[in-house]
DNA sequence: AGTAATAGGTTTAGCGATTAACCTTTCTTA
DNA sequence: TAAGAAAGGTTAATCGCTAAACCTATTACT
């Protein structure tokens, strides 16, 4: 079932079938136009994407990149990645385009994929550091990075106020009464979101004049459940007398909690915990965990917007749009000051 | 930069570099190919994919279909499609296949979606109960129903022994001492997985005697969490002196313990809790949920393997493919027997 | 009335691959 | 040594759709 058999059925060429279908309406008649369109709805026929990209060269597909940390640990796995990537197909949809979504190692393995589908557009999530310029240089389309930073590339990227965000959880613990502090972040920091976000925490520490020591107080951990539960032990091993422990991804959080707990440490009675990114999650536990609360829906629709404007012929666009964020307290900080 | 290009810059014929690129190497020289290659790499050619598969009918496309409760609720937000859509991105791109990821309210919708872009198969997720006949009707590709109950149809689905997960569900409960045991299930069980479950939950109570009456003692709850809540505190209000209190899937246990909580109620010292799926987020929580285990990965792995057989030619398979389960033991139900 | 514009088409040349059919050489083999 | 097969190509049709160019009546305008 194509479209030279539905022309023929109609008794018209093709290239009238092709106009109905797109809309083109000034070329066909009122009468011409209900026939055909009765014809299409009677054989039930549907246009072949793939031809109409080919001629049409566009594809109405969004790859949507996702990283993995690891061969055992799913991307999805991580609901932080789960939510925006949720939010970005419902986005995508919305518009009338299509996902196709990919998780990749080395965002390297993307390219060909890009560039062979033609996609019309891209979204890359998690941080992709010196990785951007190579992919900005090999395909050039419409991409919208998400948590990327990447001073000097010229690229859009969505994020959070990373440094405000370390910021803010080091000034809410201190607010609470917190001196002795231990941050938990990802291992080999470099330049991206989370050293900023680390550098947000020194500089609140070191405006109130609190003794934290990156090298000594902070405490290595991959973004898995599993790796953040021994974290948690080795922070009560360290044994150091710290009162409250950040961290900055929920997840990291949720583990360090089981880690303390297996140790016999109460939370927050003891020491607290303060998360990073607000999953749901953060509610479905006790004590429910306090943490820096970000809003997915928004990031999506930010990201969305500037990636549809890109296709609709905006090219060069350059921001680096932040979300502002805030503290989203619940039950996991323990007020010292009273 | 397209096939032609690469022929006139090797001097030779795009059916040449056509076989070239699919490996037809019995019909090319050494020398040749080798040439070939070195300017395919060096022009860092890759073949339009819309082209290729327009001409071989073929996409290398896979649809992964998830269904959504309602706007304002996310498909992925369910951490338990995450974690299966995240399995079958990973099965798919092993097989050198593409994911398209699409999110419907209703099935339907998906039927024009799948024959335009003439994916080379699908997989379902979720209840799809009568709609699963006209799907079928509609489109003729290979496809994978995960948690589809539709006896009759001649369909492959994977899924849970989910009889039997009832049975278990009420068996430990009894088993810890239980006798006064209320269930909370997704409305409208019709038929499906879900009335298996029940099923399975009542035999159960009849086999032990148990007082169980599906009218009086189960309490309906859509698969959201807020919702769930809502639910814990009607139980509690009902005041009924249930012991124990069995869900159908985990984010609602989540969401009845919250609500319990909140009525003052301590989890598993007054009520205990069983949930169903058994996801990671189990172990973040305090208490730790007891939950009915299956394995992701697993089912993924088998429906996987069948749509490919699928794929390489072996058309009109038929099973119903039901994975073991297991009682996971935590801390969320009390043992009355000591 | 004569010309221009418009409505409503049709023809046909792509889009970028694949592949069947065909064409030379060169190598086997009876 | 003549016929057949194999090696190594090339040509051209085709996949299903789009869109520019072209055609032919009508209708509009001055």
């Amino acid at each position: 079932m194509n479209l030279k058999t539905i022309a023929s059925l109609a008794g018209v060429s093709t290239a009238t079938v092709s106009n109905v279908i797109n809309g083109n309406f000034h070329k066909v008649s009122e009468e011409t136009r209900l026939r055909v369109e009765k014809i299409i709805r009677d054989s039930n026929y549907k246009p072949n994407v793939m031809a109409r990209s080919l001629a049409k060269k566009e594809s109405h597909l969004i790859g949507v990149v996702v990283p993995y940390l690891d061969k055992t640990e799913d991307f999805l796995t991580n609901p932080y990645n789960a939510h925006i990537v949720a939010a970005l197909e419902r986005l995508v949809r919305r518009h009338d385009y299509y996902v196709m979504l990919r998780c990749v190692g080395d965002p390297r393995e993307i390219i060909p994929l890009l560039s062979s589908w033609n996609v019309d557009g891209a979204f890359f999530l998690g941080v992709f550091k010196d990785e951007v310029r190579e992919i900005r240089q090999t395909i050039d389309i419409p991409m919208v990075f998400i948590d990327t930073y990447a001073p000097g590339e010229k690229i859009v990227n969505v994020g959070i106020e990373d440094y405000r965000g370390g910021y803010l959880s080091a000034k809410y613990l201190i607010g609470k009464g917190h001196r002795k502090l231990a941050l938990v972040t990802p291992p080999d920091a470099g330049e991206g979101v989370i050293r900023e976000r680390q550098q947000g925490f020194l500089d609140a520490c070191k405006e109130s004049n609190i003794d934290f020591n990156l090298n000594r107080d902070s405490f290595s951990c991959v973004s898995t459940y599993r790796n953040a539960v021994e974290v948690g032990q080795d922070i009560v091993f360290s044994n150091r007398g710290y009162t409250a422990v950040a961290t900055l991804s929920d997840i990291v959080a949720f583990g360090v909690i089981e880690g303390l707990v297996q140790c016999g440490i109460r939370v927050p009675h003891d020491i607290s915990v303060i998360g990073f990114d607000n999953l749901p999650d953060c509610d479905f536990m006790t004590p429910k965990l306090t943490s820096i609360a970000q809003d997915y829906e928004w990031k999506a629709e930010k990201a969305g917007g500037f990636l549809f404007r890109m296709i609709d012929g905006e090219r060069d666009l350059h921001v680096d749009e932040r979300q502002p964020i805030r503290v989203m307290e619940r039950q996991s900080v323990r007020d010292l000051t009273q």
